[in-house]
DNA sequence: TCGTTCACG
DNA sequence: ACGTACGTGAACGAT
């Protein structure tokens, strides 16, 4: 077999690692401040290119400065560029060490690039029969691909990576390696700061090289291109173009004083690397190399623990004044999930039971009940309702690792225990996947197993406290946690328990009726397309309107033809059977998720849905609902909306309430903008749509305003909120790209500090890797600083839509809180049923809607002081479908 | 398991 | 030249 030569471009890689772990940046520093994300990512890169591959020469190439033969020849070459991070400089010197304590070498050479040493000893390789694996974080060095050379560029993360021969370069830009050269060439490269020709892109570029083979054979063809701009470009930068192929061109015959005989690997150097993971602290590499030497079964902390029984319950009283507790339901539903066990103690005691019914007893409960005692739990709304359920109280909750952890970092955030410990760098505690297993083979494991497990959990939650505290509050996170996160997790606890009544029989009518009127659709569809079909499958449809009755193709999915709502109703007067479509489909969708969708869920205990509200999921803040999701019921098109008639109070007597918020995101907006014309707009109660077509359409006083006219600043209003394009907007409102440019314009002239807060939040996020909102809720973004363009436009604006829609879903967090406090405080029978993002559903006996008619928008309306009013509006009646105001 | 579609704020 | 408004969940067909 060919022998193997490994060639890492050292440089891009660890800004590669360095900026994917970029929004944990604070969570790698050893115990001396040193920062370690890049090396860390370094190494995981490092052992994943180990794993499949297995070569006999390794070498690590760096670049040995900012100046280069390049920066000689074109001062501008890599100009522009931000400066290196402090936190990311400090790390070079210990990639070194790393790399060389794992067996391979490093070089670098003066006036070069990390890539040049790699394109000569890449072409050495090729030369001396070598099979060569390159791996960069730089797409530039795909140009070395060949035969016996591939080039390895991480994707996203360090181990994700893409490999490119030349087939794949062919397959993706339908050019060899080498004429990737050519093409950079003429387009030029806007990281290294060199121009290539005006106006030609990618596209163009491969075209020219596609024809003429190279950049020199452009300019002996050039003749046989027609007279166009693109041609004068050409003649008048050949200067331009040739130089930014030199530019462009990775030196094969750097003056290297190596030789492919002296990178010999030999494997790591294991004394060395066990001192610097130390030095290091890097856990999880020490774990991995224990594993190795020590066969196997070290990997976690020995623990011991006690089974709990009904001889020992005394246990339970000693335990003190704090420990954990975990009760385990393998479904993720625990309001249905058995119970496997529970685990509860503090690092004194572990005790173990798969016996739920211990739960009960006089000491366990009255441990639970306590609420002097405190307790560290994960997921502490689960473990309130499943406990609920035994009829036990959990009181004296103190940490919620999953809730901590979600604050912390909403991205990287795993309802697994063992998955979230090892985010934050603990080992000890597996994943359940791993001790139970998955899919079919999920399983409670025995006694010893199962129990070491549970013990597990408990101690990594204890052991994470004060560590996921110290963040919270470096971040200024402790009160969003404190008086709003936790607080909210019972109330939302209370919410699911109490659940809503559906009354079934309804929805069975309304399923009949929808089955007959499904029938004769489809028939007449089968009719108009003259064969049947499955109506449901896209593709199936997708056939039959655009081959066979040859309707004109709108817009295309990755896997086909789109036949989605947009691109039918476009179609709709061309042929009669879309319609019929777009009916069966809005029928269908009535039928299978709403009617039979829950009916399924409703318990047949008690007549009533118990959702899941999901509390750290979204990146904004906002909850979500699941099994069944209880925030999409239908309320837009008459016909869905009647399947909120069967959303009934639970008591004869009773009626349904709801209250909601008067467009808060607009507020909230006017509120962090500070622009004074959008707040003197709500504080003089203006229809804040019609205000603003007001302004962006320089209306005079008299003017009257039409409904188009409001209907398309209220898009320009949402596009705002959403991180607004020309294009998007023109989309939406059925204008022109310009026109709708046009409305932005105005709009950002109008509200001028709603462009600047756009900026300067973008800015922001840039800076700190970040945005929050008014209570600090934070969410990372890492691709702030992406160099590919539609990456960065989305980050740029979740930025800036973050802080108001997560500052919308803070408010109404505090509201339920105080609401909750206040249906307690005064007596009120009235529950608390649903939240819908902006809207509090409640029910409650007849005599008490006129109490809650002021309190409930009191309570909403003064949960925070903006610098503008905050509008709620309530309605009531016998069902959900019957609210009035 | 993924992609598409469509329900909501 | 890019590729298009933010945040969700469920059902279904295709793979």
């Amino acid at each position: 077999m060919a022998k193997q030569l490994l060639l890492i471009d050292g440089n891009s890689i660890v800004f590669r690692a360095f900026f994917a772990m970029h929004n944990q940046i604070d969570k790698f520093t050893n115990k001396d401040g040193l920062h370690t994300a890049a090396i860390y990512g370094f190494k995981l890169m490092l052992d994943h290119v180990l794993e499949n591959f297995h070569p006999d020469a390794a070498l690590v190439a760096f670049d040995a400065g900012k100046v280069t033969f390049r920066t000689k020849m074109y001062a501008d070459y890599k100009g522009g560029r931000n400066k290196t991070p402090e936190e990311l400089t400090e790390q070079f010197p210990y990639v070194r060490e790393l790399v060389r304590d794992s067996g391979l070498h490093t070089y670098e050479l003066k006036d070069y690039e990390a890539d040049d040493i790699i394109g000569t000893l890449a072409k050495e390789g090729d030369e001396a029969g070598y099979e060569t694996l390159i791996v960069t974080g730089d797409r530039d060095l795909t140009q070395l691909a060949s035969n016996h050379t591939t080039v390895a560029v991480t994707h996203k993360g360090v181990t994700d990576t893409e490999h490119y021969t030349p087939e794949h370069v062919k397959e993706k830009l339908g050019i060899t390696p080498t004429q990737i050269i050519d093409m950079k060439a003429l387009m030029g490269d806007s990281s290294d700061n060199y121009p290539g020709v005006t106006k030609i892109g990618e596209k163009t570029a491969i075209k020219l090289v596609k024809q003429f083979g190279s950049v020199e054979g452009i300019y002996e063809n050039i003749d046989q291109l027609k007279k166009s701009k693109m041609k004068e470009h050409l003649v008048e930068e050949e200067a331009i173009a040739r130089q930014c192929k030199t530019l462009a061109t990775i030196l094969r015959d750097a003056p290297i004083d190596i030789k492919l005989a002296d990178l010999n690997y030999n494997g790591p150097q294991t004394e060395k690397l066990i001192d610097f993971y130390q030095k290091m602290d890097f856990r999880s590499f020490l774990k991995k190399l224990d594993v190795l030497s020590d066969e196997q079964e070290v990997e976690i902390a020995p623990i011991k623990y006690t089974e709990l029984t009904a001889n020992n319950l005394e246990l339970v009283s000693q335990l003190g004044d704090r420990g954990s507790f975990y009760l385990e339901m393998p479904d993720a539903n625990y309001h249905t999930s058995p119970f496997a066990g529970f685990v509860i103690g503090n690092g004194k005691q572990w005790l173990v039971s798969r016996d739920s019914e211990l739960l009960k007893t006089k000491q366990v409960r009255e441990w639970l009940a306590d609420s002097a005692i405190k307790k560290d739990v994960f997921n502490a709304k689960a473990q309130i309702v499943g406990l609920n359920r035994l009829g036990i109280e959990l009181k004296g909750i103190d940490f919620d690792l999953l809730l901590a952890s979600y604050l912390l970092n909403t991205n990287d955030n795993s309802n697994d225990l063992g998955k979230l410990a090892q985010e934050h760098e603990y080992a000890d505690v597996q994943t359940d996947e791993e001790v139970y297993g998955k899919g079919v083979k999920r399983a409670i494991p025995n006694d010893e197993i199962f129990f070491k497990h549970l013990a597990n959990k408990a101690r990594a939650i204890e052991k994470l406290r004060s560590s996921l505290f110290k963040q919270l509050d470096e971040n200024e996170q402790l009160p969003l946690y404190t008086d709003i996160e936790l607080p909210l997790a019972h109330v939302l606890a209370k919410m699911e328990i109490t659940g809503v009544h559906v009354n079934a029989q309804t929805l069975k009518d309304m399923g009949s009726k929808l089955t007959e009127r499904l029938a004769e659709i489809k028939e007449q569809i089968y009719q108009e397309a003259g064969e049947e079909f499955n109506v449901n499958s896209t593709k199936q449809l997708g056939q039959i309107l655009f081959e066979k009755l040859k309707l004109p193709v709108i817009k295309k999915t990755k896997t086909g033809y789109s036949t989605a709502v947009d691109v039918l109703e476009k179609l709709a007067p061309q042929a009669p059977i879309v319609e019929n479509i777009l009916q069966y489909r809005q029928i269908s969708k009535l039928q299978s998720t709403y009617i039979k969708g829950l009916l399924k869920v409703i318990h047949s205990s008690d007549q009533k849905i118990h959702t899941r509200y999901l509390q750290t999921l979204t990146q904004t803040g906002r909850l979500s609902s699941v099994d069944p999701n209880l925030q999409n019921i239908p309320v837009r098109l008459p016909e869905g909306r009647q399947i909120r008639r069967a959303f009934v109070p639970s008591y004869d007597g009773w009626q349904i309430f709801s209250s909601d918020y008067s467009q808060v995101e607009l507020r909230v907006l006017a509120h962090i903008t500070g622009d004074h014309n959008l707040q003197e707009d709500f504080k003089n109660g203006e229809d804040i749509h019609a205000s603003t077509a007001r302004r962006i359409f320089h209306l005079k006083p008299e003017e009257r305003i039409d409904r188009d006219m409001r209907r398309r600043a209220k898009a320009v209003n949402f596009g705002i909120v959403y991180g607004i394009s020309d294009y998007g907007l023109a989309q939406r409102i059925h204008v022109s790209r310009s026109q709708a440019h046009e409305f932005i314009q105005s709009y950002f002239k109008e509200f001028p500090k709603v462009k600047d807060y756009i900026h300067d939040t973008i800015e922001f996020a840039r800076k700190n890797g970040y945005v929050e909102t008014i209570t600090h809720r934070r969410r990372y973004l890492p691709d702030i600083n992406a160099k590919n363009f539609s990456r960065r436009s989305f980050a740029e604006r979740t930025a800036m839509n973050t802080p108001i829609q997560g500052s919308a879903a803070d408010i109404i967090k505090i509201a339920m809180i105080r609401m909750q406090d206040e249906l307690e405080k005064h007596h009120l029978k009235a529950k608390m049923l649903l939240q819908i993002h902006d809207e509090l559903v409640f029910e409650a006996p007849k005599e008490e809607i006129s109490v809650l008619s002021r309190l409930v928008p009191d309570v909403m309306d003064s949960a925070v002081k903006l610098a503008v009013p905050l509008k709620v509006d309530s309605k009531y009646g016998d069902t959900w479908y019957d609210l009035k105001k």
